[in-house]
DNA sequence: ACTCTCTGTCTACAGTCGTAAACTATAATT
DNA sequence: AATTATAGTTTACGACTGTAGACAGAGAGT
């Protein structure tokens, strides 16, 4: 399922856990990832992925214990997520995107040259 | 004052009418604009607006009755909020920020043309 | 003085979020 | 059997949101 589900920044970050792992991964190993950065409780965990699951952004599986899996694919998370940025704030107004992005200070100066040269070789 | 502002979907709205206009508005006038689209009580404006002056967002004037001016600038606002938004989904993943953009559908042929070309002209 | 209208404040209420403690069940160990 | 470790569920609690009703004050009209 990939239609208009949102998750709050907390669950995005089990989320990412879960896509940069190739394999369903339990609690516990989810926990032990994310805590290299974040100090989150076990129950807190344990809160999100439910959450998530209710909403139907992951799935879970019984084994010994349960093991979860993404329901969508980053990217298709990430495209609608786009979508909606863009529309919000730059509904048909493509140079204040670009000027947005440039000056954001999100990006490097590499990496503007790089969306130059993808937008050049692609389009 | 624009630092680590954020606002609500619906307090922005009436942040972009404020926007819109060059000069400051009360709170009928907004009401007004806004609803063209919405249908928004009366108090649900004032309760929005009052969101706002209370994080630092807008400025009230007391005249007769209260005039708002938004206390940053549109562009501001944008790009930090631009900034929260490759960080969050493209670190470092510049190839992706441009596909996204791409396969997001939230862009025309046309615009994605013009984006190529300000990046043409602008690096 | 009484009433209508306009403006503004205060209160509300359900839903989401961030964060987790309390408690329960189950398995493993002593 | 009693203790400890591990996993999972339920409940909580204070923001913040979306949305507005109830109420109060001030001026305009009768």
């Amino acid at each position: 399922m990939s239609p208009n589900i949102t998750v709050s920044d907390s669950e995005l970050e089990i989320l990412e856990v879960l896509w940069a792992a190739d394999h369903a991964l339990n609690a516990a190993e989810i926990r032990t990832i994310l805590n290299e950065h974040k100090n989150w409780e076990r129950t807190t965990i344990l809160t999100l992925i439910n959450r998530l699951v209710k909403k139907g952004a992951v799935a879970q599986e019984k084994r010994e214990v349960y093991y979860y899996t993404p329901c969508i694919k980053r990217e298709a998370y990430v495209r609608a997520e786009t979508k909606s940025f863009v529309d919000k704030f730059f509904k048909g107004r493509t140079k204040s995107l670009a000027a947005a992005l440039v000056d954001s200070d999100a990006l490097t100066k590499k990496d503007i040259e790089e969306l130059r040269d993808f937008f050049n070789q692609n389009l």
